[in-house]
DNA sequence: TTTCTGTCTTTTATCTACAATAGACAGATT
DNA sequence: AATCTGTCTATTGTAGATAAAAGACAGAAA
């Protein structure tokens, strides 16, 4: 197999949902725009739309002969892309499973585990070595540097300078920047959630990314929103793995949210340094709380 | 051709060097250990030696048997590993050549171009795009987001931020650390080159590297360390193409190391930190006036 | 006992091939 | 005139194969 079809399985199930909402689809450059592919793509779905008696197909009628059923969607596992999956993997095995410091890591049975090629794995590695948890040495293996306790220290030290600088920055954001609407709108799902934390607490997560992503922003600093993605990684798979108190911690870190929104629509500089710090503190411990 | 051995030419080419100084060569673990390369090199390279009637080989006797001969070493070109290469020739395009920021960079063409396969180039491209120049768009092409003025400020000023840190870090670093030792090395080469300038401003660029890489390691943070190769490598290029008042420029910034080194020994932070601003700025405006 | 060599196995670096996907262009349709 | 479809080409993503290089182990030499 040369190259997966997930993105056409991807789209393939998107434009079923799109299907259940209309009697007929529109041009195929149309669903190419909203699905995020090429009309390549687009006509291959079409095609077994047709096939599945889905739509009558004619140049540019498209018309819906049914509703899709639940058997007409491919299954979720194959719709992810291959570096997804290897991500995944890896990630499991390094932070939950017991993967020792120094530890070396072997291409080729890493992707015999995961059932793919060698090429992807290593260019999946290659990527993921820019997050400082794996080196390389040439002409032979790449060794494990570990999620460890001086990984997590190195990591807060740069994430509290960047997020730092890049408040300072958002409190002098002109009023009609989109970063204030952008913020009006996470802070009230703050509320929401926050209002129903014993049933909603799960989705702190999500919405902690998109709250940080969208301060790193505002530093216009291409260095520092990328580096935003390894912080996010590392929370992202560290709320996975260490779920004791979450609810609580979660909690408490809406709350913090909350203050810190506060203080960045103040204007005042001052008062957003304060805020971001205090919140930026707890956050740490709660990260090196979690390592042994 | 599957793997290109330029490690053994490499290795060979400097086994070569060591047999000319000596009457037999140590034993096969320890020439491994020299050259830094496996037994199984050393004893590809020892065979080569023999067939060419350089040594006479009988297990752990290893005679010389001539000197070698200029012809007897591999052309450079062909050491040079793949990587370097590529490098090189994409950097070249890049900086040099009117690439436009937003063109599109055609795996399949850079690796006609350079005379590799595309499994080379896209593997060099995923390692480079962490230096912020060019971004991949998912089943299509890379784009060149190009050595902008922005981006050499968003540069600049996440070097500032790290260089200040490490060398607040660095003043307070106990006297017995190995890194005073170093930086009494590299300010007394600062005093050679300063006292033959016309001869030897040329060395400057690789002083620079290894004067400002000291300081940051100073941080001890893999996140400031790592940032400094984005650093090195821009500057490393930028060097090599603007060559206008390269003379004058590099005997200003040896005075200014100067200063900042003897701000370092001082143990002074305000002082350290006026020194390091100080030289950041002027380097900042070197960089930028050479963008257009 | 320690270190070295001969031999063998494993792993990486790289090339090539091919299906999936993107994208270009001309003619058809509105 | 603008947009769409049919068709074709080019490029990417991934697997598989292979030479180079690393590394393991047992027996030989010091």
């Amino acid at each position: 197999m040369a190259k997966q079809n997930t993105v056409f399985k991807d789209a393939y199930n998107r434009c079923l949902k799109l299907l259940a909402d209309t009697s007929s689809l529109p041009s195929e450059p149309e669903l190419g725009q909203v699905l995020g592919v090429s009309r390549t793509t687009v006509r291959a779905i079409l095609s077994r739309f047709e096939e599945l008696q889905l739509i009558a197909w004619d140049k540019r009628k498209k018309n819906v002969l049914r509703q899709p059923r639940p058997d007409d969607y491919f299954p979720t596992e194959e719709t992810d892309s291959l570096a997804d999956i290897i991500e995944r993997s890896f990630m499991r095995r390094i932070l939950a499973g017991g993967a020792e410091p120094g530890m070396q890591i072997n291409e080729l049975e890493l992707a015999r585990e995961i059932g793919t090629g060698t090429t992807s794995v290593r260019e999946f590695l290659i990527r993921f070595s820019r997050f400082g948890l794996i080196e390389k040495r040439p002409n032979s293996h790449w060794v494990l540097k570990g999620f460890t306790r001086e990984f997590a220290l190195e990591l807060t030290e740069v994430r509290e300078m960047f997020e730092l600088r890049s408040a300072a920055r958002f409190v002098s954001l002109p009023d009609d920047h989109p970063a204030w609407e952008e913020l009006t709108k996470i802070e009230a799902l703050h509320r929401a959630i926050l209002a129903d934390i014993d049933k909603r607490y799960r989705e702190f997560s999500e919405l902690d990314e998109q709250f940080h992503l969208l301060v790193h922003k505002a530093s216009s600093n291409r260095f520092i929103v990328d580096f935003y993605d390894i912080i996010a990684i590392v929370f992202h798979y560290h709320y996975q793995w260490n779920k004791t108190n979450a609810r609580q911690r979660n909690a408490r870190a809406l709350e913090e949210h909350l203050a810190y929104i506060e203080a960045l629509r103040s204007h005042d500089p001052a008062k957003a340094e304060q805020a971001c710090r205090r919140h930026l503190q707890s956050a740490r411990e709660t990260l090196l709380q979690s390592i042994p």
